[in-house]
DNA sequence: AGGGCGAGCCAC
DNA sequence: AAACGTGGCTCGCCCT
């Protein structure tokens, strides 16, 4: 289709654009950028679609200082303004380069990246890309070849021009089509809750944290110490025996080949189970001294290649902190995932997470929600058991111990709280009989008992586990509670996919109910936490970093629990939803 | 030489 | 056979 553009450069030309698309319901929105990342490239374009055929391309270097610049006021209160409705694709990446190079944030998203992701419901092998979606929703090519050409250039080429006029103007089609989709599929609300999450992400991508430097080197250079000796101690153990080593001294093996590892345990006559993971190896660790020293081997060298140098990379030069890139829908369950670097991983222990910390005059605000999953299936189920011990205040797990065990709730040991726990926790996954004995210790019969009187007392529990997995193979698919849906593939004939479409009956809308709230939660902040010194820095499944300014955090902080709480009640409405917090200089709790 | 993949392990 | 779910990272090994 024939797309006409008209270049816009002056203060006037812009002004007369922006009057034209503050009256209308749509516009198709698009960037150009010499870079991928906005603290290194320059913004050059943006592309204004008014109808499907008709885009307004405007050059921002013919516009000093962008950022200041109050020729750009219009572009900015059209931006801010709900209407019209902006669509992109990918429209974090533009909203990243809109906040930094115009100050602007963009109100009323419709992402046609996140509208196929959607719509794709967990179906793995579907591209998203902008080519891809325009081919399966239009059924036209579209030509990208223009994406890498070179867009600092004084005067950019007629066929650049139209390249990036065609962008902003094929997401209207785009939207058209999925529009009617979503509303086929029921997937209008999760679609609105997700583009609603836009910008708050983005936000949270040029935020980015700060990671101490020297305090991350210095407990690196305490781990390498440790590990050069395990290491030495380890390489002794393993060449016991070996036929090479007499003459030449010891036999050295590469400790992280796990070919050559086997070898050498076989060799010392490790009766070596499948495999040597830990879980496998934790039996034999008291038998056998060269096991007990392989696994203490192993956790250091995680925690070097893992969390070693690497990260400080990632440190931008011009911001000092690292910008993670967020995944906005990473997991078919709608959960974000993370990456370069995954700060969604670093480890629990205090040195490391001490090494994010808030620079000076500033605060950390860590909050989370208590047992938002458990919460989460008292609603679905309405199982009184769970249900009442929530609105009672009740501590869950030492509920469910008393029961298991027949004791008083008072009586409850912390062994028999902890044993509940795990198995309160593990019916959020679909737990097995196996499981539960290889994790707690008991035999295969034991644990089948045991999860018989588990189910006998949460009864309505019981019958909603079985009614998710069975709707998971009737069906093919679950929803949470904002209506995403996952699809599930699986093979009759293959018991193995069986269940496990079963299991991901039950916890998909579990899981992907913490993670609808989580991005409400994202939302409801972003618009409470505008006009303040405050910024989300992460958020890890059920939690939120936020970083404010020291003199206003507590009053932060209470702003981010009612948003939070506000979130979760719009879902969860048979128990109470509770966040916890705490005001630190790390990322401590 | 470098991509793909599995093993192993970190987070929630 | 980890029959307890979702991710990402790094390594060795295999393949082209």
């Amino acid at each position: 289709m024939e797309v006409y553009y008209q270049l816009v450069t002056s203060a006037a030309d812009l002004q007369a654009v922006c009057e034209e698309a503050a009256t209308l319901q749509v516009i198709g929105l698009d960037t150009e950028t010499t870079d991928l990342d906005p603290y290194k490239g320059e913004l050059r374009l943006i592309q204004i679609a008014t109808s499907a055929t008709t885009v307004k391309v405007i050059d921002l270097k013919k516009f000093s200082e962008p950022k200041k610049n109050p020729d750009l006021n219009c572009l900015r209160e059209l931006f801010f303004a709900s209407r019209p409705t902006k669509v992109l694709h990918n429209a974090k990446f533009d909203a990243k380069w809109l906040k930094l190079h115009v100050g602007a944030e963009l109100g009323g998203i419709f992402d046609t990246l996140l509208g196929s992701q959607i719509l794709a419901a967990g179906e793995t092998d579907r591209r998203h890309n902008l080519a891809d979606v325009t081919y399966e929703f239009i059924g036209e090519e579209l030509d990208k070849s223009e994406q890498v050409s070179n867009w600092s250039a004084d005067e950019l080429s007629p066929s650049q021009l139209e390249y990036a006029a065609k962008d902003a103007g094929v997401v209207l089609r785009i939207r058209e089509k999925m529009i009617e989709r979503l509303k086929a599929e029921n997937l209008i609300e999760v679609a609105k809750l997700e583009f609603d999450c836009v910008q708050p992400i983005a936000h949270l991508e040029l935020a980015g944290i700060f990671l101490d430097r020297t305090c991350w080197s210095e407990q690196l250079k305490k781990v390498k110490k440790v590990q050069l000796v395990v290491a030495d101690e380890l390489q002794e153990m393993l060449s016991v025996g070996a036929l090479q080593g007499s003459l030449f001294g010891r036999t050295e093996i590469n400790l992280d080949s796990h070919t050559q590892l086997t070898e050498a345990l076989t060799r010392l006559g490790v009766p070596l189970p499948a495999t040597t993971r830990q879980w496998q190896l934790e039996p034999l660790a008291n038998d056998y001294p060269v096991v007990k020293k392989l696994l203490e081997y192993r956790s250091i060298q995680k925690a070097i290649t893992s969390y070693g140098e690497n990260i400080l990379e990632y440190i931008n030069p011009k911001t000092g902190r690292i910008h993670a890139d967020f995944r906005q829908i990473g997991a078919p369950t709608g959960r974000m995932s993370c990456n370069n670097p995954n700060i969604q991983q670093v480890p629990h222990g205090e040195e490391y997470r001490r090494c994010f910390r808030a620079p000076e005059g500033r605060k950390f605000i860590i909050s989370d929600y208590s047992q938002i999953e458990l919460r989460i299936l008292a609603d679905f189920t309405g199982d009184p058991g769970f249900v009442d011990a929530f609105n009672s205040g009740a501590d869950l797990h030492r509920t469910t111990a008393a029961q298991l065990f027949n004791v008083a709730p008072e009586a409850v040991t912390s062994d028999q709280r902890s044993f509940a726990k795990r198995i309160n926790f593990g019916v959020v996954y679909g737990i097995g009989a196996q499981r539960v004995s290889n994790l707690t210790g008991i035999s295969l019969n034991e644990a089948q008992e045991l999860l018989r009187k588990y189910f006998a007392t949460y009864r309505k529990l019981d019958a909603w586990l079985r009614e998710a997995a069975s709707k998971a193979i009737k069906e093919r698919q679950a929803r949470t509670v904002s209506g995403r849906l996952a699809r599930f593939r699986f093979d009759a004939e293959d018991r193995q996919s069986m269940s496990l479409a079963e299991r991901n009956g039950k916890n998909t809308p579990i899981q992907g109910s913490s993670a609808d709230i989580l991005k409400r939660a994202m939302r409801i902040l972003h618009d409470e936490l505008r006009d303040t010194s405050a910024c989300i820095v992460n958020v890890i499944h059920d939690e939120i970093v936020v970083e404010t300014d020291a003199h206003e955090a507590e009053a932060i902080a209470q702003k981010v629990e009612k948003g939070m709480c506000d979130a979760g009640e719009e879902y969860v409405k048979k128990v109470p939803v509770k966040v916890e917090w705490v005001i630190a200089d790390q990322w401590l709790k």
